[in-house]
DNA sequence: TATGGACCTTGTAGTCGCTACAGGGTCAAG
DNA sequence: CTTGACCCTGTAGCGACTACAAGGTCCATA
């Protein structure tokens, strides 16, 4: 299987393969005679897992610890829950702050009486004073 | 006015300043006998007002749109709400996407019986079909 | 007057997670 | 045998800063 075949299967790309081989997140694979990469099922899966997570909005740190962790099936998985809880928890800030800003836009834009600029209201908001 | 007291006046950090110079979003101040550059009341203003619209996460083009409207003090202000909505707008789309993320980080966690790694259900969530 | 330390100057490189080339090589179909 | 779709490597770019390094300036204190 070749790079664009593994990228399809993993909906993504193959510069994004080539990329994640190179910072060492999907072991490169062998090569064939023409120096093409040669994947099997095995790198799909870890590719798919990644391209999951990454979906989800986990950073490739976070990823790359998931999929260490993932590796030693016998620890207890306690280590995954506080990798995932860490991320609802950043999501959850994230949230509250995008939140607290479309209050804010909509207030702005609920002042606009498309008059001049110089007597604009959105302006003057984010102005000085 | 030095850099460093103007940074501070805005709530920012030289760095930044210079950067925003650099970008053509601050006008060059003039400089003292010793180069440094020196700040008036107007730099002031201006720097407070793409600080708050870059917290408000209106992007480094979209402020220099909203500084170059704010300068034709006869035009409509309706270029402005026009800024301002597709913000408003991307703000919301943002939003949307992070709350299913996080329902999904939440379900995922949720399904976590801390056991050992090979039967953790986050994992196998993450984990193709 | 000397000296220390806090500031300023420039330029460059790093961050994150890709994405987009350029300039070549390989492969399968017609 | 040619065409065109793919592959290879290496490098540079994105946005919005941030972090140095190596030097210059300014001001207060000894």
């Amino acid at each position: 299987m070749n790079i664009g075949e593994l990228a399809r299967a993993a909906d993504t790309k193959p510069e994004t393969v080539r990329y994640y081989e190179r910072i060492g997140l999907l072991p490169a694979p062998p090569r064939t005679a023409g120096n093409y990469r040669d994947y099997s099922a095995a790198h799909v899966r870890r590719l798919v897992f990644m391209r999951r997570a990454r979906d989800l909005g986990f950073s490739i740190e976070q990823v790359r610890a998931l999929l260490d962790l993932a590796d030693q099936q016998d620890r207890s998985c306690d280590a995954v829950d506080v990798i995932a809880r860490a991320h609802l928890a950043e999501v959850a800030r994230k949230l509250a702050d995008l939140d607290a800003l479309r209050r804010e836009l909509e207030s702005l834009i609920g002042q606009c009486r498309h008059g001049t600029i110089a007597e604009c209201r959105i302006l003057e908001a984010l102005a000085p004073g």
